[in-house]
DNA sequence: TGCACGATGAAC
DNA sequence: TTCATCGTGCAC
């Protein structure tokens, strides 16, 4: 496999997040490798976009959307779970994919099939917040044999409140994939 | 200093 | 459909 160079995050992030489907997340933890395929995520395209958490302006919590891409910007949802996304376009745009679901590769243990589970099997929390993806205990990287994959568009999860951002068709997965997390 | 509210998951 | 659970952001 091939780690993906700081280039590929610096682009349109509906076709980074599109690009981002069938790599593998790989995370280096206590001599474990740890390795999912990625079949599902959600662009968030900056502050202009309602339902991302960079449209609050720069905060001490959206300082890490705002920097620059190739980065982790994990945050803790409702309390209980970690979300893991990927920062993308040049710094100061507040543009991120979240990372929804990934299929089992190498030592992931319990179910993937959604962004806190996703997070939990691969032992991601808030101490990846910032993380750099090109270094090599936690990465994203492109298979060696990458096959033909088609994608399907659909709106994003739980952002009602975001009025006509939350019709746009920004969840993408690969079809048929049974690690999806809603079809 | 207090408080409302989630880019969810699991139980009922 | 309801609830657990807590960090963040903003009101006071």
């Amino acid at each position: 496999m091939t780690k993906l160079p700081r280039t590929f995050y610096d682009r349109d992030t509906t076709v980074v997040a599109q690009d981002l489907l069938g790599k593998w997340l790989v995370r280096q933890s206590a001599g474990v490798e740890r390795i999912g395929r990625i079949v599902e995520v959600e662009a968030y395209l900056g502050e202009h976009d309602l339902a991302a958490h960079s449209s609050k302006g720069l905060t001490e919590r959206t300082k890490i959307m705002f920097g620059p891409p190739g980065h982790a910007y994990v945050y803790l949802i409702y309390g209980v779970h970690h979300c893991m996304n990927v920062v993308t376009e040049c710094e100061g745009h507040g543009a991120a994919v979240l990372l929804r679901a990934v299929e089992p590769v190498k030592n992931l243990a319990g179910r993937t099939q959604g962004p806190g589970l996703l997070s939990r099997a691969m032992g991601i929390d808030r101490r990846l917040n910032g993380h750099d993806l090109l270094n090599d205990d936690f990465f994203i990287a492109e298979p060696a044999a990458a096959e033909k994959i088609a994608i399907v568009k659909r709106p994003r999860i739980g952002v009602d409140y975001a009025k006509h951002w939350a019709k746009r068709r920004l969840r993408f997965y690969i079809k048929n994939n049974p690690f999806v997390s809603r079809p």
